[in-house]
DNA sequence: ATATAAAATACAAACGTTTGCGCAAAAATA
DNA sequence: TATTTTTGCGCAAACGTTTGTATTTTATAT
């Protein structure tokens, strides 16, 4: 049915090693076998079977990637690059999402692993601050993590400067004149909310100003969340300025803060950080911190080429983030 | 260094088809060296190589699966309701985006076709109306197709209730007093896009109401083919109603009737398609029609699982949509 | 004890490539 | 012409499974 190598060789009375060689462009054979192999391929409608190939190669061309939630937008977006420069470089992507989930994220490993990939770009859920089932991986094929790294595992990492991005918009809240600080976060085990936290606390540090006011909660992430953790001490704790360390949460302190008819930024300036793309377009639109998704996408991917030739490798790139000033925290200045 | 049946096979000094027997729970190994192999196979930290195994079976765990963009808020809530089912029942999912492009979809094609995937899943690029590429793949493996579907190919097909989300949007906004109405849309060669329109076509007819008329606007899809549409007519044409095939065209619109001093819904009523997160959100709240992609993505997803297991299946499934009514066509009715 | 049936395992080929090695013929050099 | 080098290709093994068939072992019946 199907036709192989074989078949070619068969046809053209000559061995499956020269046909082998002839179509992948080898020296050995002469070019003018190579053209009446590649002809004759066409003409039989020859496709390689790259299982067969990787078998005995032992290795494929395909790079697995796994993800907390293939449909947040920052997420997709990574995607989107890695593919880019994958496909272009000839690879394939296996992308697998954990859903935030440990056990999940252990499976995904292992089920790569199992499938020979080239290479694994990973991104760890939420839960994971076990990172043994990497170990392992890190030693027998390249492994790129992007976003939500660990630093004690090899290979190449690319972050968002997530320090910087809250440093910034701390340090502007405080020019326009906000003094009662909230920070809304996640939990310190993941490296990019202890991150952003640090950016927060050390604008307020460096600020020299006197009589700021801090405060930390901690998981509120989530929309609810968000709105819960605001309505709690809303009429009880006087506060200025809302620092969220994710859009979903700074949405769900603004309609909150709407509800309860304070004004925005007036009142209470708020910032998120993602760039959703719902930030531009909510009322009052959302100031926040926008990642290049693709670019780090990109970078992964080209990371990834450059490990799977050169073997080692064990940078840290910083991709630079982006303020976007909007109306919800768009108080005149002192 | 990784070890194989084979290293088992010495060990226990049995031979390898009786291990791989074993592993795979057959009845003709005895249930003492069934647990026996399993456990050494644990013990020596045993992984299968599933692409040997791919080779041997001919067949492969991996589904491919094609969409448009992977970071629209469609597609990748279908990709999830996809993975969800595949992988609870064993299968990987290679994910290709094609970025709307024709060549793309058949390069993916190809690549998936090469890698002996068990099956594949896909909705068209906008492109795409020569369908020969997947002629040739629907004949040899399990075709599924969602959302932008092409009726002459053979396989399962799931799609949303485009026509019924247009014609009840259509048939509210003339019971609302709507009664100049202009349809943005795609191309017709875009099944979705013929479907959306015939409901709003059927609506408008159907309602037998005096003195309705009807503009249709193709080619505006886009945030800002939307704005440049509505742009090039505000002033020229009278309109009260914009019922557009997507999300995006209908908030270039929104953008355009609010920079000209419009008011939306008392001047126009403006009703998208496929509920994006930010319509919701944005001001004023976006009227649309809300398509379920998890759901799409589960029922694409079992369709290939029986595709797989009984070859003939020929079904079209329509999921149900839902009309989101907001602040974007909340006139007062008669 | 022997013949027969059933159970458990062994044997060997196959899946479609890739690749080290070897061999012959052609080309180049002595 | 004899020797070496180069060129082009064939041979055969290997990658790690799976699976149809053959063989041995064990259980059952005669």
């Amino acid at each position: 049915m199907k036709v192989t190598i074989v078949d070619i060789a068969k046809k053209l009375k000559v061995t499956p090693s020269t046909v082998s060689r002839a179509l992948a462009d080898n020296e050995r054979v002469s070019i003018k076998t190579r053209e009446l192999v590649k002809r004759t391929a066409n003409e039989m409608g020859y496709q390689p079977n790259v299982i067969a190939s990787s078998l005995r190669k032992g290795t494929s061309d395909t790079i697995g990637m796994v993800v907390p939630r293939i449909n947040r937008h920052f997420f997709s977006n990574v995607i989107g690059g890695v593919e880019e420069v994958l496909n272009q470089a000839g690879y394939n992507l296996t992308i697998i999402q954990t859903s935030e989930r440990f056990d999940n994220e252990v499976k995904a490993i292992d089920t790569l692993f199992n499938s020979r990939v080239a290479g694994i770009i990973i991104s760890h859920s939420i839960e994971t601050n076990d990172f043994e089932h990497l170990q392992r991986v890190s030693s027998q094929m390249p492994l790129v993590q992007f976003d939500r790294v660990n630093e004690l595992l090899d290979g190449p990492k690319i972050i968002n400067d997530n320090y910087k991005g809250s440093y910034i918009v701390t340090q502007n809240l405080i020019k326009k004149g906000c003094r009662k600080f909230i920070h809304l976060t996640g939990n310190d085990n993941a490296h990019i909310y202890k991150q952003r936290k640090n950016g927060f606390l050390d604008a307020i540090e460096e600020a020299k100003v006197p009589k700021l006011e801090v405060t930390i909660i901690d998981n509120a992430l989530t929309r609810s969340s968000g709105f819960d953790a605001i309505n709690d001490i809303v009429g009880k704790k006087e506060f200025d300025a809302l620092v969220c360390a994710g859009d979903y949460a700074a949405l769900g302190t603004i309609e909150c803060l709407l509800k309860n008819n304070i004004s925005i930024p007036s009142e209470v300036c708020v910032v998120g950080f993602g760039d959703e793309p719902f930030a531009e377009l909510m009322s009052p639109s959302m100031s926040t911190v926008n990642q290049d998704g693709e670019e780090m996408g990109r970078i992964a991917a080209q990371s990834m080429l450059e490990c799977i030739k050169d073997k080692k490798l064990n940078t840290t790139k910083v991709v630079p983030v982006k303020v976007e000033w909007r109306q919800s925290s768009n108080k005149e200045q002192f």
